[in-house]
DNA sequence: TTACAAAACTAACGTTTGTTAGTTAGATTT
DNA sequence: AAATCTAACTAACAAACGTTAGTTTTGTAA
């Protein structure tokens, strides 16, 4: 059985916040208001604000980066690759939409170590990603245009997919899967 | 001749470090710094840290707003309305990728009318786009998808162009225009 | 019932924030 | 030369910030 820690709510909580008007707007009583209790009592569950944003921006970082090991690892064509990295996201997007808002956003406030390795972290993910990208050229699997244009294409509708998903009825996780795969890799005419 | 006002010095400064760590992580001591002033003596031009954020945001967003309107009014198909519409933002993107950041990001943080007058506009914005979308489907000029995810992938892609554009080596606009076109449009498969 | 631990509380701290008031130096106009 | 204007300055303000210290309440176990 799963309980949820206190700590984990005050992340949870947060990430509601943050995802509304960013890590800097949102004080530690907002965070407490939100969950009925007085600013100084979240120092009994947690060291800081700052490990609250490295807490839930680190989590689901590492997640991204096992998903793209995973894939990377597979012995399949290049382009079923791209196929699973979006589906990836689709799954991470679902199940941490928060999470992603402060991801996008918030990633350069993090501090001293988390912020390195974050950054790394991100790095190795899109150079996983564009090895890929350039592999599925040199196949003939993808149109021989230049890598970095279709990498930033894909790539930056993945990562805003937070914004939209959930605004818009919170359609089937299976048909989103279809949909988008259908237009990041045939397009749209 | 075009002078530069110090009011417009000010906005350019603010909007990079806008840029950098978003609107609320920069402080008034931090954009009178990087003109070499005290932040009191910004108070001569402007009446305040908000009208800094307004100008920037606003400007463009009308920009954007014109554009579309522009586009709309045209007599050409739905298709190379959207060609279009990827060239306004191309263009945009060039002239003012630093507003663009704060645009995105820091939206949130306009009061009262500016706030209110900006969610219109991109409300409008998008639901122009949305009826392009829909009529190039029935004209049959784009496939049958689900009209939001062709918009989704194509607006968050553009949203986003400012944060890779520049790292990019300023590229030539035209080739990037049309790479943007063939990619978004015709897929990558 | 008592003892203990978890988790809340009040109060306060030192900083930083956006902003205002009043002043001063330098250039331009009368 | 005197007057005006522009744009900088110093000093200070009240409010909000993240955080700490010490205390009280609450629930569980002995």
């Amino acid at each position: 059985m799963k309980t949820i820690t206190r700590k984990e709510e005050i992340v949870t909580i947060a990430s509601q916040l943050f995802k509304e008007k960013g890590y800097n707007a949102v004080s530690m009583r907002d965070i407490a208001q939100a969950m009925g209790i007085k600013a100084a009592s979240l120092y009994n569950h947690i060291s800081g604000k700052q490990q609250i944003l490295s807490t839930l921006i680190l989590t689901v970082a590492v997640e991204f980066t096992n998903g793209m090991q995973t894939v990377v690892a597979k012995d399949i064509r290049p382009i079923d690759k791209i196929r699973e990295i979006i589906e990836l996201h689709i799954d991470i997007t679902v199940n941490h939409s928060e999470a992603l808002a402060a991801l996008n956003n918030d990633w350069m406030h993090l501090e001293n170590n988390d912020l390195s390795s974050f950054v790394q972290m991100r790095e190795d993910y899109e150079e996983n990603f564009r090895r890929i990208v350039k592999e599925g050229i040199e196949a003939g699997e993808l149109k021989q245009h230049h890598p970095e244009v279709i990498l930033f294409s894909i790539l930056s509708t993945l990562r805003t997919l937070y914004l939209w998903y959930q605004k818009r009825g919170k359609l089937d996780v299976n048909v989103l899967k279809k949909d988008m795969v259908s237009v990041l890799l045939n397009g749209i005419t």
